[in-house]
DNA sequence: CCCGAGTCAAGAGCAGTGCTCTCGCTTTGG
DNA sequence: CCAAAGCGAGAGCACTGCTCTTGACTCGGG
């Protein structure tokens, strides 16, 4: 990566990440809303303009945010289901999710919380917000080639329009049943809804430590999807 | 209400809501983000500074306004589920989420997306918040007493601190089996995860038209739950 | 009836923001 | 070696939330 070419061109990626490292640093204090390009700026020693040659608008700093708050996700996640046995690897993968979100919350708010301008989550960012899905997908992937995915017997077989849409699913795991897939569609919104009410406090009142009810959650979702525990126990 | 007594207190009371109004309409065409107590006293004619008469701030603003469509969800909720079979009122009411959510995208982020400044939700929004969680207890409330909630053989016991969590919502329906509130929690959270990965554009690319899947997703819900269709066919 | 107390809208002003443009200086590549 | 491109600095524009003061209005008790 030392092969930029030229010593501006150096300069620029260090300085570019200087400010990603800033600004992730005002996000991690003080939330995406308050993030100012001015605070960056003056944190790092230069003017206000200077920062424009680097990141067009705050929008674009903010998307490129968002961009490393999807890999730094998907990257934990992926390593958290680096596990043999594939019911304790889609735990640990839940649980990864959990984890990461409590310890980066504001980024976590950034990429699953509301779109935060008006706009629409520009093109780069689907591919990077897709690797945790297929992290997840992965699992049920290896289970299923090592037989230990027994599709449950009341799975209905996806039909209508979710028989296409789940193609989607079924390119990047093409051994999972797809009853199991269409599953696999309600269950990672149902991860993502235990977090997110955990985080932005909806569960005050009710489940307010959240790892009991996170915890029987993912243990349901494990039944619901056909891990069952210990049937082929590899 | 009219009983308000000196026409000073009428004319705040109205302006008031007046305010309220003009800040929801632009909620609704700008987002939250660009909500601008300038640009809501000027579509009123009045100067900035006389709407802190009204607002201590922009974030009490914002709070009057995440209480109100608190308030509106739950009373949309509240219609869906005035049907007789528990059944399809559980249906009519997840439906009823998902149609207001759609139809206010930006009031639905302000409630179930990331929580807004760096604020906690003040004390006086979690009893408005509830509301629609009620409505959904009060369903199966009726299920139970109608005898038409079967409680799944699956269905495990809350133990632990899971025991103590479940009473506040068995203080709600006291009749429904607390295995059953246990999986409320959790369906709760799909329910407005499945909602939020719609509207927050999760699903582009796979479920993205979700209306399909969100049926799925209910229908998989109410058996979860118990609501058993036509078990007992009141 | 009337006059003090409380409420009101208005305006000026402060500190902060995103963003643009121009200015010299430095580095780059033909 | 020199024109072109990239760079940081600075000034400036339009906007924001919010505060404070000022003068006019309304209200309710005497």
């Amino acid at each position: 990566m030392n092969a930029g070419r030229t010593a501006r061109d150096r300069a620029r990626a260090e300085l570019t990440q200087e400010i990603k490292d800033a600004a992730r640093r005002q996000l991690a204090t003080d939330g995406a809303e308050r993030l100012s390009l001015r605070a960056v700026s003056r944190e790092l020693g230069m003017v206000s303009s200077a920062l424009y040659r680097y990141f067009p608008s705050r929008d674009d700093l903010l998307t490129a945010l968002i961009i490393d708050a999807y890999d730094a996700l998907g990257a934990a996640v992926e390593k958290a289901a680096l596990v043999e046995d594939p019911l304790d690897a889609w735990l640990a993968a839940c649980r990864a999710v959990r984890a990461w979100a409590r310890a980066h919350p504001h980024e976590y708010a950034l990429i699953y919380g509301s779109p935060v301008p008006g706009y629409s989550a520009p093109q780069t960012t689907v591919q990077p917000a897709s690797r945790v899905a297929y992290a997840l997908l992965g699992v049920l992937q290896r289970a299923a080639d090592g037989g230990v995915l027994v599709v449950p017997a009341d799975a209905a077989e996806p039909s209508g329009v979710l028989a296409e849409q789940i193609g989607v699913l079924e390119a990047a795991a093409p051994g999972v049943p797809r009853a199991v897939l269409l599953r696999t569609g309600m269950i990672w919104a149902q991860i993502f809804g235990l977090v997110s009410f955990e985080l932005f406090g909806q569960y005050v009142g009710s489940f307010d430590p959240a790892d009991a009810l996170f915890e029987a959650a993912i243990a349901e979702h494990a039944r619901f999807l056909g891990l069952g525990e210990g049937v082929g126990e590899r």
